[in-house]
DNA sequence: CCTTTTTTTAATCAATTGATTAAACTTTTT
DNA sequence: AAAAAGTTTAATCAATTGATTAAAAAAAGG
């Protein structure tokens, strides 16, 4: 569907979005942005008023591509079990397709905590949502191990997100290609599904 | 024992450190540094060639008190258990003292794994250490689960590391400040701990 | 005390940066 | 088709960048 030459202010953010991605804020310039677009270095500045101002559009649509899969997952009427493995297969998936969508967020926002801050108010929603409650109940009737919805959160963003943030890494030190990163990154998966799985929903908790 | 005006070259170093590890090589200017180190910014170039040769040192340093400990322990001849708990609580210490050496040194590998690829040589070593035979041996044993040691490995680093590089993220999501993150990171190491133990020494297999 | 070497400084270089301008080109409107 | 509005371009700006220079200052050697 997608038209075969978009409009500029398209290709000014698609490729914005790719060098920003790979070089972040400061290792790029408005005139790589250009050439990557094809287009003269001064239509980055009449479309968006500043580097800054287009740097915040992709941080944003970043922010929104990391948590509106989420927030939509914690928030759906479906069991507590069934919820969990959902959230891990819909971030291995993202992850996937954007293998540096984290280290992006995560680099720029230690960089400057309070330029973006309202950027990634998203994040803040997830705690306040049915995911929380269920959690609380399940505790309640003992179905699972007693323990913060937030701890259970960052487990499972943890094991899965961190594959990704450390992929320069595990290919360097296991001697990996592309393929076969994503077979043990793959494999990986299953482990960290069945360890949180376990932890939580402890056989002599369920009776 | 620190001298109480040490040499300028050290000066230099420690200032770089912290500016490189606040900013990155793309954010941070030479000026920077000499501002920090109160030299002139030309003594930079005098002690080390480049900014780029200052970088290479600062990077290699941060690689090997990344993993130098590490090393250490995984080839220490202790019980796997005993070296499972001393790994994580090691790698905990060392991110508390630390909280962005990981994003430092991942952002810097992802941006440019080639130019660093000599200094994190020590990565490789980890792999091949007594501690991936002990695992091989105690699955021959039916002690633990059966998986592989870079498995393990990644899972004590990831449920440890990603703590620290999301934590201007989790400090936004969750209101937090320094003292409550330390408390929330504390508490979750535990239940880290436990997750992972559960998960490799499972009761069943130690019969 | 003078010479030699090492360390430090201020001044400056060429290159690159984000951004602006004014003019040229296109499209839309009348 | 003429006018107006919108889009794109090349040329250029001031500021900042990493780096170099030559001279000054300090330390070391005789």
């Amino acid at each position: 569907m997608k038209c075969i030459s978009e409009s500029t202010e398209e290709r000014i953010k698609e490729a914005a979005k790719t060098v920003f991605l790979e070089k972040g804020f400061d290792g790029t310039t408005t005139r790589d942005i250009a050439k990557v677009a094809g287009i003269n270095s001064a239509l980055m500045n009449y479309y968006f008023r500043s580097k800054e101002k287009l740097f915040q559009s992709i941080f944003n649509d970043m922010c929104t591509l990391m948590f509106e899969g989420m927030l939509d997952l914690v928030n759906r009427p479906i069991s507590l079990r069934d919820k969990i493995s959902k959230l891990m297969d819909h971030q291995f998936q993202m992850m996937m397709q954007n293998p540096n969508l984290t280290i992006f967020i995560m680099n720029e926002l230690h960089r400057n905590p309070e330029r973006l801050y309202a950027t990634v108010g998203m994040a803040k929603k997830i705690p306040e949502s049915i995911f929380h409650q269920q959690i609380e109940d399940a505790i309640a009737q003992g179905i699972i191990t007693p323990i913060d919805s937030h701890h259970i959160m960052t487990m499972i963003i943890a094991n899965i997100q961190f594959l990704f943030v450390s992929k320069p890494m595990t290919m360097l030190a296991q001697g990996l290609d592309e393929a076969g990163f994503n077979a043990f990154a793959t494999r990986h998966m299953e482990y960290v599904k069945d360890m949180i799985c376990d932890y939580l929903f402890k056989p002599e908790l369920s009776s």
